[in-house]
DNA sequence: TGACTAAGTTCACTTTCAAGACTTACTAGG
DNA sequence: CCTAGTAAGTCTTGAAAGTGAACTTAGTCA
């Protein structure tokens, strides 16, 4: 298989990957999470070739996870801001934040706490379960195949 | 900045992507998850080179998210099972897994479902505070700096 | 008209990956 | 002792992606 061709994989984190995979976007996402907009700005953060930086922003664009804005007209300038289906990646880019704050946080800590707002805590997430509410095991889950699997011959 | 530098980033996600940031892990993951664990099942499943197999497979191994176990000692044989450290990247997995469901599922539906066996429901995750318990908006959350930040000048 | 700014695009080189073949280690069985 | 088989790699070549820096474009402003 070839990683330009896992958008056609009858699996959702391959067709995820096809859009957030790439070396640098999830990066790049922290960034927009973290209000970053203007390229120029991304990419003093990042310090990432611009051409990669260009392409990475065009995709997330052409797949509706950020929009480029018009912020002046004269002359023009844009911003990329996240859209609804970029800020449904939320959970997943902090559930791997805090894996890597409890295992590579190192003797002073994590580098960045997140405050819930709503309780005024500094969290971290929880998965559960939509219908029951209770934190997910892993060793409590089992996979079935979905209505859009590949048919066995 | 290098992508292969990113072990030396203050800042989490930088360093989880280190470890799984890399073209395949993730979907090595996910096999390993579906209780793949043998070089060769692993190879069938995704189709990558070998070189790049062994390669994910060894500095999963390094970074303790997989162990390398021997299934049969005449002649030795391994296969790779997943950790503790391991089972902590399911939340991150599956909120990918639920974000392309949301957004690439097309006509047919999801082609994996995940069975909540505690409660019996196919269920989709729900990131929630660690608090106070309610669901999170990624609204609802400021970061700021935590201890292990880098000094600012 | 020249300087400035933001947002790209281009170039030469390096690194990573794809595809397939090949190698190694260690049997089991004749 | 030899051969065939299996699992898990390693190697080679060509293609693709990324790095670092310079350059270009568009649209101002003074």
């Amino acid at each position: 298989m070839r990683w330009d061709t896992l958008d056609c994989e009858a699996c959702s984190l391959s067709r995820t990957l096809a859009v957030i995979g790439d070396r640098w976007t999830l990066l790049v996402l922290r960034d927009a999470f973290l209000r970053v907009r203007r390229f120029e700005d991304f990419q003093a953060s990042l310090g990432i070739a611009r051409r990669v930086l260009t392409e990475r922003l065009k995709l997330l664009v052409d797949e509706g996870v950020l929009k480029k804005v018009a912020y002046q007209e004269r002359p023009p300038r844009y911003e990329y801001r996240l859209t609804e289906k970029g800020l449904g990646l939320y959970p997943a880019l902090v559930a791997l934040v805090h894996w890597g704050d409890a295992h590579y946080a190192g003797k002073k800590g994590p580098p960045l706490l997140h405050r819930h707002l709503t309780c005024g805590h500094d969290f971290r997430s929880v998965m559960t379960c939509s219908e029951c509410g209770e934190a997910i095991d892993p060793r409590e889950v089992k996979p079935h195949a979905g209505p859009g699997a590949k048919k066995r011959a």
